[in-house]
DNA sequence: GTCGTGACCGACT
DNA sequence: GAGTCGGCCACGA
């Protein structure tokens, strides 16, 4: 299995309305310190994939791609009913409101059908 | 096979 | 406190 699928995977599995971050992730798929290779896989990933409610540790948007900007980001979140607060033209996210746990994510995932 | 890279994170000045 | 530096590890050239 890639890794990226994997990624792909966990991140599919975080529930509307919650958010997960780069390092959760990357503990959950057994390399707390791989964080980057999440984010690498995201800028990756498919439209299948709500990379919106992936992260940083500051519980804000990195970077957009050209395609998509941190205001896309933000509408989608809003979506989900997730407050999104902006901060020094950054927009954030309260992290101890929507942050999910890192235990219920690796059990959402276990319930995920494996591809 | 080796080298460089990166949507991050934590430790250390 | 804020800025810097290294490490992590899969992927592509």
């Amino acid at each position: 299995v890639n890794f990226y699928q994997q990624v792909f995977s966990i991140v599919k599995a975080i529930p509307q309305g919650h958010v997960a971050t780069y390092g959760q992730i990357a503990a959950i798929l057994g390399s707390p310190r791989a964080a980057r290779m999440v984010g690498q896989a995201l800028k990756d990933c498919d439209q299948t994939v709500p990379w919106q409610r992936v992260i940083n540790r500051h519980g804000m948007i990195s970077i957009e791609n050209m395609e998509v900007t941190k205001d896309d980001q933000a509408s989608l979140l809003r979506q989900e009913n997730i407050e999104v607060q902006e901060r020094d033209g950054n927009l954030w996210v309260d992290l101890n409101q929507y942050l999910i746990d890192s235990t219920t994510l690796s059990l959402l995932v276990e319930n995920l059908p494996h591809d």
